[in-house]
DNA sequence: AGCCGATACTTGCATATACAATAATTGTGA
DNA sequence: TCACAATTATTGTATATGCAAGTATCGGCT
């Protein structure tokens, strides 16, 4: 058998950190939307109505660089939202702007979510661990300055 | 305004463990994805490639439970890199079962993948700390014994 | 004013992901 | 053996996600 090539692969399975990050991330997700569901919610949706709601007029580009989510996969995004009335898009000077905010349906809607959140954050904080979700933090933290040189 | 109801948006805002679990997989995920893209092969496909290499003959239910993937996400990856030539099905007495393989390609792609993957896995490493990696795999320990309780 | 590069989104396309429903097969108990 | 539950995988539908390409607008420079 061909030793190299074997250990290759096994260094791999052993130890590849998008294996653990990605397979804890379908769990993790998982206890949150099973949460929400109720409320006909997704934590993927949560997450940009709790963005909307902390920026008040919440510009497109300014949410990605926040989530470092894809503007397209936003703009896809707040499209289902505003059909939900959860999203509304205002006027701008600038006609290549879109921003949206939360309306009162949306945000008694975060309201509403509040406790299936926390039954799913603490299962996932029982699976990770108080410390692994600090350092979870701090990388996010270090992400924000990070890659913007040029 | 609102005391009670802005800080439940706040407490979700500033704690939420589903933001910065998908927030650094999304980043972390990117980074393989861009190195692996030169050899048509995304992260995703790579971890079911490397599973069924360590797993020489691999059952799809085993997999998604390796994994914790669902069957029917499997089922399409499946397809998708049967189609490439990557996977093959073998035969099997139970009629219902779709066991398969990694053929002689898709092994010399991994090992072609390896140089790419080892990259990606610096960067992930440098973003998360060493210590976030140990943890990470503590957890999916964890995970394997859990809420299997019939 | 008029051109042109930069900015801010949107659309087309492919993959990933999961839930619900379906299909095919197996095993079991009467 | 036959009916029925259980197992194993696939298909229908919806959302999430990102890259590339397209659209619209803005701002400067001439």
């Amino acid at each position: 058998m061909d030793k190299a090539t074997t250990s290759s692969i096994d260094t791999i399975s052993q130890t590849c950190i998008a294996v653990r990050l990605r397979l804890l991330n379908r769990v993790v997700t998982n206890f949150y939307d099973d949460a929400l569901r109720p409320l006909g919610l997704k934590v993927s949706q949560m997450n940009i109505l709790v963005a909307a709601a902390k920026m008040g007029t919440a510009r497109p580009a300014e949410v990605c660089e926040r989530l470092h989510l894809d503007v397209s996969t936003l703009s896809r995004n707040v499209e289902r939202m505003k059909a939900r009335g959860w999203l509304e898009v205002l006027p701008d000077d600038d006609g290549r702007a879109q921003p949206f905010r939360l309306t009162a349906h949306g945000r008694k809607l975060l309201e509403k979510a509040a406790p299936a959140w926390k039954q799913a954050q603490q299962r996932a904080k029982a699976l990770l661990g108080d410390r692994i979700v600090e350092l979870l933090g701090e990388a996010v933290g270090r992400l924000k300055t990070e890659g913007r040189s040029p």
